[in-house]
DNA sequence: TATGAATGAGTCTTCATTCAT
DNA sequence: GATGAATGAAGACTCATTCAT
C-alpha cells in the first residue's frame, strides 16, 4: 500500500498480435461448439472480450474470419500429426502406434469436431479444400514412408471414418478395433504399383 | 392493420403434393450444392419458383424444412442401401460386390454431398443424429450378416472415410483400390466376441 | 336401425346466417380474451371452425369483420341495458338498482373486456367513435328520466370509471360502494340548468 | 453467409442517450395517437429519423419498446400527479382544486390517450397492469390523506371515468360538472371503516 | 357456395460492415 | 488503434386477400 499508480484509468491491452489471437481463439471455440454458421462478429467479440469493431479490423470480412479460423483449426491438426509423424518412427508396430495416437485424437471433442468443421467447409467451399485436405494428405505421407502408399492411403481414409464415427456417437472406436482394423490393412497384398 | 393491398396477378398452378415435392426439391438441391447453412426461404422459394410464403405454408419453420430435407436425403441413401443390400445377398464376393456398389454411389456428387450434409447437421444438432446414422447403421447390419459384426463395422467406418474423400476429391478412390481394402478387412482375424 | 339414410356424405352447414353468426362469436371471443390486435382470419377461422376463405366471404376485410365484432358486442350492451333500463322503473331506489345491475356486469369478464375494446377501438379510430358512445349515451338518457340529466351523466361518468376498475383488479368495487356513491351522485343538488 | 454490400451514405449524429430519446418520443407519439398496435419498428424509426436497425439496438425487442413507451407515458401521468398532490395541499377545497387540475389534463390529448393506452395495454397484458395501476392508486392515495380511503377511490373512479368521456368526445367535462360531482363525492357521509 | 392453396407485402430481428469519436 | 454507434440488407415468419377448384 502506498505504492503510486500510474493511474492509467484504461489498461487496455497494446498487444496486438495478442488481440488478434484471442479473437481467433474465440472464433475457434464458437465453430467447434456451435458450428462454423454461429460464427458471427457479435459472438466473437462477446466471447473474446473484444470490441465489435476489432473483429472486423484484424479480419477484413467475416469469410477471412472463418477461414483463418479454420486455417487455425487446421494447424492444430498439424501440431497432432507431427507428434504422429514422430512416434511413427520410433515404433515397431505402426499399427499399434497410429492407434494410440488416434484415439487420443478421437476422444478430443473438440479435434473431432474442427475436423468435421473443415470438411464441411470444404465441400462447400472449393478454395477451402486444401485446408481441409492437408491433415489427410499428410497423414497419408507420413505413412507412406512406412507401409507404401497404397496401405498409408486406405489407412488414411479409414481413419477419416473414425472421425466421422466419432462425431456421430458417444464413445469413439475402441483402440483395440482401430489397432486391428489398421493390422489388417497394413499387411494387406500389396500391389507394388503406385 | 388490414391494410393489405390486393395480391399478385395470378397464382400457379394447384396441386399441393407436387408443390411440396417441389419446395423439398429445391431444398435439397440447394443443401447438395451449397451446404445446409444456404437453406433459406427466399432461397428456397425461388430456385423452387413459388412464393416466398409457400414456404412457410407446407414447413412450419426454416428448421422443419431443413430436417425434412434431410430426412428425404437419407431416404435416397436409403433407397441405395437396399440395392446394395440385396446385390450383397446374390453375390459371392461381398468385397468385389460392396466396392462396385459403393463406387457407384461415391461418383453421385449430389449423394456424395448429402451425405456430408447429414454428417455435419448430426454432429451440430443432437436432434439430427439419428438421420445421419440410419445410413451407417443400416449398412452394418446388412453387411454383419455376411461377414460377422466387427467386420461390418470396419467396413462401414472405411466406406464413410471414403465418401469423405470423395468430398474431397475430384476424382474418387477406384472401385479396385476399394475392393482390396474391403478384402483385406474381411479377412481380417475375428475376435470372435461382439 | 335400417333406415337409409340419404347418403349425403358431407353434412355442411347450409345456414349462411349460423355460419356468419359462427365467425362473428369467434371474433367477439377472440376480441374478449386477447384483445382486438389478435384478431386475424386464421384465428377466427380456426376458432369458428369455418374455413378460411369463409372469413373473406361474410366480411369484406378484416377491418369489417373488426367493426362488425365490436357492434355485436355493443349490441351485447345495449341488451343489458334494456335490462337496467326496465328495472329501473319498477324499482324505487336508483341508486340501489342502478348499482346491483352494475355489479352483475363488473363481474361479467367479458362485459368488462368488451368495454374495454370498444373504448379503445373508439379512441384511435373516430369512426368507430359511436360504437362506444352508445352505450354511455343511453345509460345517461335513461338515467336522466329518473335523476336529471346532469346527474345521470355524472352517474354514467362513475361507471365508466368502475369498468376501468374492473378491467384493472381482480376483484370489482363492492356493490355497497356502488351504491353509496351513485347515492351521493343522485342527491348531489341540482343545478337546474341544461 | 457474409455477402452484404458496403452500408449507407452517412451516418447520423453520434449521441446515444439523444437517440434513444427520440426513438422513445417517436414511439409515444405513435402509441398516443394511433394506439399501441401500431407501434412498429419502420414506423418509430421512420418518425424518429433513424435507421431501423437503430430501434431494436436501444430495445431488445418491440415488446421492450412497446413496455418502455408506456412506461414513459405513465412517469408523464405521474408527474402530473405531483402537481396535483402539491396544489391539494395548499388548497382548502379538494373539489375545486382537483377538479381544476383534472380538467386541464383532459384537455390534454396526448395524456387522455396515454392513459387509454395503459389501459389499453394493462387490459390485455397482465404484467403492464401496474403501470396503468400506478397512476390510479397514488391519486387515491394522495386524496385519502384529505377525505377519507372511501371517498378518494369514489373520486379516482369517477375521475378515471372522466377520462374515458374525454377520449370518446371532442369537448371534456366543464370544470364545473366535475367540481359539483367531486363535491357530491366528498361530502358523502363516512362509513367510519376503511 | 365453400374451401383452402397461393401470393407478396410487411413485421420482428439479426448481422456484416462502416465510421465518428 | 480501439470502440461501439449507426446503417440497411436479408432472414424467418405472419397475415390479409384473391381465386381456382
Amino acid at each position: 500500500m502506498g505504492e503510486h499508480e500510474p493511474a492509467d484509468p484504461r489498461p487496455r491491452k497494446r498487444d496486438p498480435e495478442a488481440r488478434r489471437r484471442a479473437i481467433l481463439d474465440a472464433a475457434a471455440e464458437i465453430t467447434v461448439e456451435q458450428g462454423a454458421a454461429a460464427l458471427t462478429h457479435r459472438a466473437v467479440a462477446a466471447r473474446a472480450g473484444v470490441a465489435l469493431g476489432s473483429t472486423t479490423r484484424y479480419f477484413e470480412s467475416i469469410d477471412d474470419l472463418r477461414e483463418a479460423t479454420l486455417r487455425m483449426l487446421g494447424d492444430e491438426v498439424d501440431t497432432y500429426l507431427a507428434q504422429v509423424e514422430q512416434e511413427l518412427s520410433t515404433c515397431d508396430d505402426p499399427a499399434e502406434c497410429l492407434a494410440a495416437s488416434m484415439c487420443g485424437f478421437l476422444v478430443d471433442t473438440r479435434q473431432v469436431h474442427a475436423s468435421v468443421a473443415l470438411v464441411t467447409a470444404a465441400a462447400s467451399d472449393a478454395s477451402l479444400r486444401s485446408l481441409a485436405l492437408r491433415w489427410t494428405d499428410r497423414l497419408a505421407d507420413v505413412l507412406a514412408e512406412h507401409v507404401g502408399r497404397e496401405r498409408a492411403v486406405a489407412a488414411e481414409v479409414y481413419l477419416d471414418g473414425t472421425v466421422i464415427h466419432a462425431a456421430l456417437h458417444d464413445v469413439p472406436l475402441s483402440r483395440e478395433t482401430v489397432t486391428r482394423v489398421l493390422r489388417a490393412i497394413f499387411t494387406m497384398p500389396d500391389t507394388g504399383g503406385r
